[in-house]
RNA sequence: GGGCGGUUAGCUCAGUUGGUUAGAGCGCCUGCCUUACAAGCAGGAUGUCGGGGGUUCGAGUCCCUCACUGCCCACCA
C-alpha cells in the first residue's frame, strides 16, 4: 500500500467523509453492520419498559412495495425512537405463508413444467413449496434489511414454523370444544378459478351492465297460463326447486300453490316427463322488481337457499367445482357456466318463452384473489361461530382497552363488528395448516390435537384426515400471542399456559397498518386474542382480564401510497413504484424521511420524486454539514484546540456566546416538538420539525455566525474557539440523535466519523441508534437570548432585504444606521455578526426615525443602508403604496374590532391587549409608511 | 341503498379546544460559484380557505345545505 493509500485509509478511519454524499456507499454497509451485529436484539433489562409491536407479516410471495416502505418507516422511527428512549423495544419480523397466493403460484411454476398441481399429488407439491419458500421465500425480509428496519431478526418467524403450527392446531382444537366451530353444507363464496371457498372479505364487488331475462313458467294445469319470472341467472333454471312471489302481490295470489313446469327440463334433465315446481309465497319476492316472480335455485344462490330452507326446497345443484355444467345426460353437460347461459338462452328462445331481455346494472361478486366471478356454491365448509368471539372484540374497544387511531376507524369496526357473519375458515387448498379433523367410514368427526388412530365415535380404525387448510387469516389472527409461545406450558402439562415472553411483551403495544387489513386481521386478531388469551392467567397466577387479554393497546391506522397522480398502484395499471429503484437513485434515508413528512393522517400519500429529491437534498446538506464540522475539528487539531467529548452533555446546558445559547435553545425546543409529535403519530409534524431545525435553524444561522468564533491562527483567542467549536460538536452530536430515526444510515455514518475523531477515537457504542434520544430537557433553555438572537436575525433579514432594494452589489459591505431599542444596542454589540452575515461594514446608532433612501421601517425599529445609489423611484413607491395598503387594510380592522363593544365586553383580555398592541405598531408603521411616500413625492 | 373522508398558494400538503393581519416544501421571478454544500446562498411574488346560508364580539376552524371527489360496507332476483 502506498504511503498515501495508506493516508486515506486513516483518514477514513478518523473523520474525513466522502466529498459527495453518496448514499448507496454507507447505506448497504450499515445495513448489513446492524443485522450481524444484532444491534436490534431485544435486550434482556427486565427493568425497563417493553415497546412491542409486531410487523404486519408480508406474504412469503412478495416483493416489497412502497405500502410496504411506508409502514415500516412509520413503525421503524417509532421502534427506533422507544428503544433510545431506553425502553426495551422490541418489533418482531416475520413472514405469512400465504395460503393462495403461495399456491398460485407454484401452481403456474409446474404448469409451465408441462405437469400440474393434481398431476404432481399433494405431498410432491407441498415439497415443491418447501423448495420454493426456502429458495425465495427470503426476498421480502432481505428487502427490508435493505431498508435499515430495526427488527429483532433473531425472533423472525414463518407462519407454517412447527411451533406455529402446533398452537394452530391448538386453537382449532379449543374452538371445537367450545362449540365455536361447526362443520356443515352452506352457501359459500366459490372461486372456480381457485377451486375453493373463500371467506366474504375475499370478495369484492364490481358494478357491471349485464342483463335480466324474462322467462315464462307455464301452469302445469295445462291452462295454458304462466308466470313470468326475471333472473339474471338464467343458467341455474336448470337447478330450480319454485317459483317464489309476495304473499301480498294481489297478481299473483291466485298462482300460489299451483305447479309450473320448469322448461327445457324434460329432455335436457333426461328425465321421463316434465319437471314440476311450486309457486310458493315468500316475502323475499319485491313485487316492484322484474316480474315480482322470481325462481328459487338453493343451491345457486344464498338468498334462494335461505327461501329453500324455510320451504323445505330441495338442494339440486347443477355446476361442478369449475363451474361447468355437470348434467350427465343433459345437452349442457360439461359447459362452462357463461357459455351455458347463451345456450339455454338461445333454447328458451327458441322455446317461445323467453319474452324479454333487458339490460341491467347490476354488482357481480368478484374473487379478490383470481379475479373470477365468485360462483355461490353448497358445499360442506368449516366454520366459526363468531358472535361470542365478536362480543369480546366489541367490549375490548368499546370499555378503551384499544385505542385506534385515527379515531374513526373505531366506527368502521364497530359497524363491521356488530353485522358479523360466521367465518368460513375452510379452504379447499393444499398450501396451509391442514385442518385437524379425521373421518371414519361413517363420517364421524374426530377432532385431535395429534393424529387419532381410532374414531372418538365408533372407535373404528382406518381414519382419513380433512383435505381442507385453513384460512391463513387464521393463523395470522393468533400471532400477538403465539409469536410468544402460546399455548406455552399448559400443552406439555406445565401450570397455566403463560410464558416468559408472554409475561414480559403481551399485550403488544402498538398495531400499525393499513385500514385495507382492519377486518382481515386487526379484527380477528382482536377476537381471537381477548378469547384465547383470557384463559391465560398472569405470570403470578392471577386471572388475566379483558384489559391484558387484548393483543394490543392501540392501534395506528396509516394512509394509503398511490402514485404522483393520486392512482392507486396496481401492476394492471403499471404504475406501480419499485420502492428498491427509488432508493437507488435517492438513497434510502431520503425515501423515508419523505415518506414520513407526507404521513399526514386521514390523507393518503401521492407519492412524489420530487418531494424525495428535495430531501435527498437534505441528507446531502447534513452530509455537508458533517463536512464542515469535521473540517473545524481538524483545523483545531493542528492548532491544538480540542473538544473534550466527555463533556458532550454537559455543553448541552451551556454556552458562551449568543447564537450558542440561542440555537441550543431552539435544539431543545426542536427535541420538545418531536416528541410531541411522535407521541400522536404525526410523522410529518416530526419531520418538518427535524427537518426545520436542521436547515433553517442550524445550517442557515448557526453555522454561518459560528464561523466568526472559529478562529485558529496564531493570534486566536483559544478559549473562545474552543468554546465555540465544543457548542457546535455538542449540537451537532445531539441533532444527529435527533435525527437517527428518520435518517439512520447517514446519521449513523455520521455519528461513527464524529467519535472517531474524538480523543477516544471511537464511538461510545454500536450504534448512534443504541443511544438517548435528546429531550428538552436535556438542553439549555434561555428565552432570553432567543429573544435577542430573534432581533438580531430580524435587522439582517431587513438589511439584505433593503440591500436587494437599492441594489447594493452582492459583495460590497457598507454601513447601515439603526433606530429603536433594543434592536439598535443588539445590532451595535453584534456588529461582528452583521458584518458576516449582512456585510455591514458598521454600525451607527441613528438619533431619530429613519425614512427616505434605503430605509425600511419594521415594529420594532427603523434600519437603514446607507448607499449612495439612486433608489428607483418608482418601484419604491410601488412597495410603499403597496405596504400603505396593507397597514390600512389591517389597521381599519383592528380598529373595528376595538370600537366593538360586545368585542370588548367578551373577548379574553389576551386576545384584546394582543390585538391593541398589534394596531399600535400597524398604526406606527401606517404613519411611517405615509411618510416615506410623501418624501419620495418630493 | 347505508356509512366515512376530502375540497386552503401553480403543485403536494399543514393549520391544535373558534382568537390578533392563514403557513411549509416544491415550483416560479431576481441576484450571487461568499473556502460545508450550485443537490447551494440571499431576496421576492402568490390565496374571495369549493358555493350558499346560519351561530358568534369573532369562523379556514362549529351547524345546515348544495356541488365536486375519493373510499368502505350491503344477500336483492
Amino acid at each position: 500500500m502506498s504511503e498515501s493509500a495508506m493516508q486515506d485509509q486513516q483518514r477514513q478511519q478518523t473523520s474525513e467523509l466522502a466529498k459527495a454524499y453518496d448514499p448507496s456507499a454507507i447505506e448497504e454497509k450499515w445495513a448489513a453492520y446492524w443485522v450481524k451485529e444484532g444491534v436490534f436484539d431485544t435486550p434482556e433489562a427486565r427493568d425497563a419498559k417493553a415497546f412491542v409491536m409486531l410487523l404486519p407479516p408480508p406474504n412469503v410471495t412478495g416483493r416489497l412495495h412502497m405500502g410496504h416502505m411506508f409502514e415500516q418507516t412509520e413503525m421503524d422511527i417509532l421502534t427506533r425512537w422507544h428503544r433510545m428512549r431506553g425502553e426495551r423495544a422490541l418489533w418482531v419480523p416475520g413472514t405469512d405463508h400465504a395460503g393462495i397466493a403461495t399456491q398460485m403460484m407454484v401452481e403456474k411454476a409446474l404448469v409451465a413444467e408441462g405437469t400440474g398441481r393434481k398431476e404432481v399429488g399433494r405431498e410432491r407439491f407441498l415439497e415443491r413449496v418447501w423448495d420454493w419458500k426456502k429458495q425465495y421465500g427470503g426476498a421480502i425480509t432481505d428487502q427490508m434489511r435493505r431498508l435499515g428496519a430495526s427488527v429483532d431478526w433473531s425472533r423472525e418467524y414463518f407462519t407454517m414454523d412447527e411451533d406455529l403450527s402446533v398452537a394452530v392446531n391448538e386453537a382449532f382444537v379449543r374452538l371445537w370444544e367450545q362449540g365455536l366451530i361447526y362443520r356443515g353444507a352452506y352457501i359459500v363464496n366459490w372461486d372456480p378459478t381457485i377451486q375453493t371457498a373463500v371467506s366474504d372479505l375475499e370478495v369484492e364487488s364490481e358494478e357491471r351492465v349485464g342483463k335480466l331475462y324474462y322467462i315464462r313458467y307455464p301452469l302445469a294445469d295445462l291452462s295454458g297460463e304462466y308466470i313470468t319470472i326475471a333472473t339474471t341467472r338464467p343458467e341455474t333454471m336448470l337447478a330450480d326447486e319454485a317459483v317464489a312471489v309476495n304473499p301480498e302481490d294481489e297478481r299473483y295470489k291466485h298462482l300460489i300453490g299451483k305447479m309450473v313446469i320448469l322448461p327445457l327440463s324434460a329432455p335436457q334433465l333426461g328425465v321421463e316427463g316434465n319437471r314440476e315446481i311450486e309457486i310458493i309465497a315468500d316475502d323475499w319476492a319485491r313485487p316492484e322488481f322484474g316480474t315480482g316472480a322470481v325462481k328459487v335455485t338453493p343451491a345457486h344462490d344464498p338468498n334462494d337457499f335461505a327461501i329453500g330452507k324455510r320451504h323445505n326446497l330441495g338442494q339440486r345443484s347443477i355446476f361442478d367445482e369449475r363451474a361447468h355444467i355437470a348434467l350427465p345426460h343433459s345437452p349442457y353437460d360439461g359447459l362452462e357456466r357463461f357459455e351455458a347461459r347463451e345456450r339455454i338462452v338461445r333454447d328458451l328462445d327458441a322455446a317461445g318463452v323467453l319474452e324479454a331481455v333487458k339490460d341491467h346494472a347490476m354488482t357481480v361478486p368478484v374473487s379478490q384473489r383470481s379475479g373470477s366471478v365468485i360462483e355461490p356454491r353448497l358445499s360442506d365448509q368449516w366454520f366459526v361461530k363468531i358472535q361470542p368471539l365478536a362480543d369480546k372484540a366489541i367490549a375490548a374497544v368499546k370499555d378503551g382497552h384499544i385505542r385506534f387511531t385515527p379515531e374513526m376507524y373505531e366506527k368502521t369496526y364497530f359497524e363491521w363488528m356488530g353485522n358479523i357473519h360466521d367465518w368460513c375458515i375452510s379452504r379447499q387448498l393444499w398450501w396451509g395448516h391442514r385442518i385437524p379433523a379425521w373421518y371414519c367410514e361413517a363420517q364421524h368427526i374426530t377432532i385431535a390435537r395429534k393424529t387419532p388412530t381410532v374414531c372418538a365415535t365408533c372407535g373404528k380404525t382406518g381414519l382419513v384426515q380433512e383435505t381442507d387448510v385453513l384460512d391463513t387469516w387464521f393463523s395470522s389472527g393468533l400471532l400477538p400471542f403465539t409469536v410468544f409461545g402460546w399455548p406455552g406450558e399448559q400443552e406439555r402439562g406445565g401450570s397455566n399456559g403463560s410464558t416468559k415472553d408472554m409475561a414480559d411483551f403481551y399485550p403488544t403495544d402498538l398495531l400499525v397498518t393499513g385500514f385495507d387489513i382492519l377486518f382481515f386481521w386487526v379484527a380477528r386478531m382482536i377476537m381471537l386474542g381477548t378469547h384465547f388469551m383470557l384463559d391465560v392467567p398472569h405470570a403470578d397466577g392471577t386471572a388475566r382480564a379483558l384489559k391484558d387479554a387484548v393483543p394490543f393497546r392501540e392501534v395506528y391506522i396509516h394512509a394509503l401510497v398511490r402514485d404522483a397522480d393520486r392512482q392507486k398502484m396496481s401492476k394492471t395499471k403499471g404504475n406501480v413504484i419499485d420502492p428498491i429503484s427509488i432508493i437507488e437513485r435517492f438513497g434510502t434515508d431520503a425515501v423515508r424521511f419523505t415518506l414520513a413528512s407526507m404521513a399526514s393522517p386521514g390523507t393518503d400519500i401521492a407519492f412524489s420524486e420530487e418531494r424525495t429529491d428535495g430531501y435527498r437534498a437534505f441528507a446531502n446538506k447534513i452530509w455537508n454539514a458533517a463536512r464542515f464540522l469535521f473540517m473545524n475539528i481538524d483545523r483545531g487539531r493542528e492548532a491544538g484546540i480540542a473538544v473534550d467529548f466527555c463533556e458532550l452533555a454537559s455543553a448541552l446546558k451551556s454556552a458562551e456566546t449568543l447564537e450558542g445559547k440561542w440555537i441550543l435553545t431552539r435544539l431543545g425546543a426542536a427535541c420538545a416538538a418531536v416528541e410531541k409529535a411522535l407521541e400522536a403519530y404525526r410523522f410529518d409534524e416530526a419531520a418538518s420539525a427535524v427537518y426545520q431545525f436542521f436547515w433553517g435553524e442550524l445550517c442557515d444561522w448557526y453555522l454561518e455566525v459560528v464561523k466568526l468564533r472559529l478562529e485558529f491562527g496564531p493570534n486566536a483567542d483559544k478559549a473562545e474557539t474552543t468554546a465555540a467549536l465544543t457548542t457546535l460538536v455538542t449540537v451537532f452530536e445531539a441533532a444527529l440523535r435527533l435525527l437517527s430515526p428518520f435518517m439512520p444510515f447517514i446519521t449513523e455514518e455520521i455519528w461513527h466519523a464524529l467519535w472517531a475523531s474524538s480523543d477516544a477515537g471511537v464511538a461510545p457504542g454500536k450504534s448512534v441508534a443504541l443511544t438517548r434520544f435528546p429531550m428538552a430537557s436535556d438542553c439549555l433553555k434561555d428565552e432570553a437570548s432567543a429573544v435577542t438572537m430573534e432581533s438580531l436575525q430580524e435587522v439582517i433579514v431587513a438589511v439584505r432585504g433593503l440591500r436587494k432594494e437599492i441594489s447594493v452589489p452582492e459583495k460590497e459591505a457598507v454601513p447601515m444606521r439603526i433606530f429603536g431599542e433594543p434592536a439598535a444596542e443588539i445590532a451595535s454589540v453584534h456588529a461582528r455578526v452583521l458584518a458576516k452575515m449582512a456585510r455591514v461594514s458598521a454600525v451607527e446608532i441613528a438619533g431619530g426615525a429613519l425614512s427616505g433612501s434605503g430605509a425600511r421601517s419594521t415594529a420594532g425599529f427603523d434600519v437603514q443602508v446607507v448607499y449612495e445609489r439612486v433608489i428607483d423611484v418608482a418601484a419604491e413607491r410601488e412597495r410603499l403604496t403597496k405596504d400603505l395598503a396593507k397597514f390600512e387594510k389591517g389597521l381599519t380592522a383592528a380598529n373595528r374590532q376595538l370600537g366593538n363593544e360586545a368585542f370588548m365586553g367578551k373577548a379574553p383580555a389576551h386576545i384584546v391587549d394582543g390585538l391593541r398592541k398589534q394596531a399600535a405598531e400597524t398604526q406606527m408603521l401606517f404613519e411611517k409608511a405615509t411618510a416615506a411616500l410623501a418624501e419620495l413625492n418630493g
